[in-house]
DNA sequence: ATAATTCCTATCGAAAAGATAGGAATTTAT
DNA sequence: ATAAATTCCTATCTTTTCGATAGGAATTAT
């Protein structure tokens, strides 16, 4: 699995916004079918990487900080999935491993995640907003 | 992660097939680092799939039915990862979805998995051995 | 003050992934 | 025949990840 629900969650959550000027989280969750308190934890995701800005207190919700097309899928994904590495090999725990040196398989995965990551760079959130 | 463990140790015990014209799994397993009993289930998937002939008993073991370049990792990976869809919607739980008709986002995610899926038939065996 | 909100930390429960256990069936060698 | 080495089969265990929830502190408009 690339991308899981948790980023699904994520786009979905940010077309909604874009959908509208600001909305409260309540609303934006209820009105995507995200659950309110896995919304919130994917927000704090989405404002801590600056793609959303945020208002507290009464009247308060959220906002998307720049045009729909200006946000890739990658860029999304990459702050809000634990990982998007093809494999363990290319991820986190790449250095721990001691075949890496001359792992022969190990560059077919780099290219992979570059394949990925290049596929994902083409789309934006404009891309995923309903049409008419 | 689109390749997990599994398919990794997959992919190393069948280039490991390749270097030897037949051998035991015991043989095979302490040589290409993969528990035994991990390997056991690994393999079983490989002989039902038909990319490994197997000879029971004292002096079995197992063999390749191809030359290595004759398998891409595509099909390996398709028969030893749980599953090689992008998302859960080009998965096995597709049909579940209510907003799939609709959804302006599951086109992409169907172009997701015919790139990867092209990706991973470009490379074979072959291209895993050892070099020197 | 009160109500509606974001923010923060902690945790739960289910599912998947990695790995192991035990023994039945089969075949070769002695 | 018997023993040894193997594949095959089913079941289970453990750890990690993922999806989701709980409770309350901080903030702000009214």
């Amino acid at each position: 699995m690339i991308v899981s629900t948790r980023g699904r969650y994520a786009l979905r959550m940010m077309t909604g916004l874009a959908e509208c000027d600001r909305t409260s989280l309540r609303e934006l969750a209820a009105a995507q079918n995200v659950p309110f308190k896995y919304a919130e934890s994917i927000m704090s995701s989405l404002v801590k990487a600056g793609f959303v800005e945020s208002a507290r207190g009464k009247k308060g919700g959220y906002r998307l900080t720049r045009a729909p097309a200006e946000y890739t899928l990658a860029e999304v994904l990459r702050e809000t999935e634990t990982s998007l590495a093809a494999t363990d090999c290319t991820g986190r725990k790449e250095q721990a491993c001691p075949r890496a040196a001359t792992c022969p398989t190990l560059p077919v995965w780099r290219a992979l995640d570059e394949t990925v990551n290049d596929f994902l760079s083409r789309y934006t959130l404009l891309d995923l907003m309903p049409k008419e």
